[in-house]
DNA sequence: CAATCTATTGACAACGTTGTCAATAAAATC
DNA sequence: GATTTTATTGACAACGTTGTCAATAGATTG
């Protein structure tokens, strides 16, 4: 430890920068050399100081992922996939919380930019809803790959999953068991995910023909608490719903569990479905049915395309959207068991 | 942007030295000159480039948490925590994947102290089950901070949880409802905490003079699949036990759903229970009865004594158990009901 | 065989900080 | 008032890489 490359020309006989060249495979080194200077590296255990290297590249080499303070716990299970894209491309993967509209975050943002720290950012929902960070980081110059952000106007590229089509898919599934006044739990107007989703919704009953009942569409946030509440304000109200749509697994999971703690068979009485496929819904039972969302396909790509674009590959497209699918598992089942209740 | 110590110190109108010791904080200012640093620095948005720093410092302020590339999603709830801490003693915190025997795993990781890129760690079970991450790191004198070591001799400082205890604690609830045929299912022998936790369960028993039926603990790796086949085997058998112990919250979900699955009613037929209250226990229904292990302060307290290690401050204690304490839910209730199956 | 071109190699500056130490100015002591 | 001490300041080297460019050796051409 603490070898430098000078130790390792003076062992192969030398200059430094000829242990440069082998160490970054440029030519203009014979083979006997190259060969020698390598044997050096090996028998020294030299590997090069990244921070003498970051400042004479002046690249930090590192991308930070910014992340909402109090994001979904499942979600990280996105992680490792995308540690090892950071191992392949040898880039550092920094995370970050960040909270909109708090000076600290705003703070160590620029710090982070300012500092040289960081060549790239990828944000996530719903940390940028006011757009600060794509502004800060547009004027500033440096690359941003969004993950379904709410304004899509601009000129940052983002990776986004098609919310509209998942939720529409699902509603159709939920009309095609027959069930009618189906249920659904909205979240935040600042989720772009969210606002789409209600709006696939809508025009599932629409194409249907089945009139949008607006007492069934409840505002709620994405969190455990805020679809038990929610649930349990529905189903004590007279006629009940046959089915129960949440706009997100979290919700789905706070939905059912008031619906079972309340005596509800679910699915013979009531059916109940999320969206986004977080790990646990296989877990629960009755497993959740629900919309799957390539959730940690979509963080992949994101520092791929960010990765790429540091690395000079010009961006080929601006928008990423990536398709979801229905997931059925048991918490929904065919209306006309409801003829016991 | 861009700018550089050279052009705060020269709006200020003195030496690059000074603005320096303005940015550290250094005495040997005069106030009048030190305001009119600071108001350069403002004026020009500068802010200091950290790998110069780093480079001149000989030192990376960058941390490694060590993870198992399969960690437990929830497990990643801690994030937010630690990066919080990073934050105020400005150290930059990595995650890396690191899988014990790897090639890949270990090149990275003398690469990572070999570059100089990394000032210490933290490992997390069962990363460094064989000890190789903790022998290299003491060879090249690099500070480390295990998570529930399961060799704990040696000099390493760690931070653990209080497994046996808890286990036993689990078990004596469960023989105080009026449970006698207890199932328990273990956990990998190469993990610290499941070979405790085995041991606790055991204690609780002979404590109350209840014969160990060795056909009663089912080996199970702690995964929901793992927790799924053994408890449909345990339930399959006669005479079927009276409540089964998952040594991890993983586990008892894949029994709570065979057991569901299978048509028995938890708690009413059969009490469920596991380990390590992980967010989801509590958003499943029934309510998953778990002791609770304070996972993220494990991670939170092993990242600060890190710190601190590499501030300089003299270790304290190398020990550090946390203690747990039994989280009831609605998963257990006493025997009786029983009767009815 | 001289002249040109090409491939290899190394000396040295640069990157933007911090650390060392000497120079100066101001204050305190005798 | 001369001398010592103390506080302030800056010139310059150092950290360990990479980039520029000139020097050399070898191959190719006329």
């Amino acid at each position: 430890m603490g070898t430098t490359i000078k130790d390792v020309a003076r062992m192969a006989g030398c200059s430094i920068k000829t242990v440069s060249r082998v160490i970054n495979n440029e030519p203009h080194v014979t083979q006997e050399l190259r060969k020698k200077v390598q044997a050096a590296i090996r028998a020294l255990g030299y590997s090069p100081n990244i921070s003498a290297r970051r400042l004479a590249r002046n690249k930090a080499y590192m991308v930070c992922i910014l992340l909402y303070p109090g994001f979904d716990p499942p979600a990280a299970g996105l992680l490792p996939r995308v540690l090892d894209i950071g191992y392949d491309e040898n880039y550092d993967i920094l995370f970050q919380s960040y909270f909109p509209a708090l000076s600290r975050s705003r703070n160590k943002l620029v710090e982070l930019i300012g500092g040289r720290r960081i060549d790239g950012f990828v944000s996530t929902p719903p940390c940028d809803a006011d757009g600060f960070v794509a502004d800060l980081l547009t004027t500033y110059k440096v690359p941003l790959v969004q993950i379904d952000p709410f304004d899509r106007s601009g000129s940052t590229p983002y990776v986004a999953g098609d919310d509209f089509q998942g939720a529409r898919a699902m509603t159709e599934y939920l009309i095609g068991l027959g069930h009618r006044r189906i249920a659904f739990l909205a979240g935040a107007r600042n989720l772009r995910s969210s606002v789409e989703r209600l709006a696939g919704y809508r025009a599932a009953l629409a194409a249907h023909a089945i009139p949008v009942e607006e007492r069934l569409i409840e505002p709620s946030e994405f969190t455990f608490d805020g679809g038990y509440t929610a649930a349990r304000l529905l189903l004590a109200r007279q006629p009940a719903p046959d089915a129960i749509f949440a706009g997100h697994d979290t919700a789905a999971y706070g939905a059912l569990f008031a619906a079972q703690e309340g005596g509800w068979q679910v699915p013979r009485q009531l059916s109940v479905c999320g969206f986004n496929d977080l790990t646990l819904s296989r877990y629960i039972w009755p497993g959740l049915t629900t919309v799957h969302q390539p959730a940690d396909r979509m963080l992949e790509q994101a520092v791929r395309l960010l990765i790429d674009l540091l690395n000079g590959k010009p961006l080929e497209q601006r928008e990423h959207i990536l398709a979801s699918r229905l997931e059925i598992r048991g918490s929904t089942a065919a209306r006309g068991g409801i003829a016991a209740g």
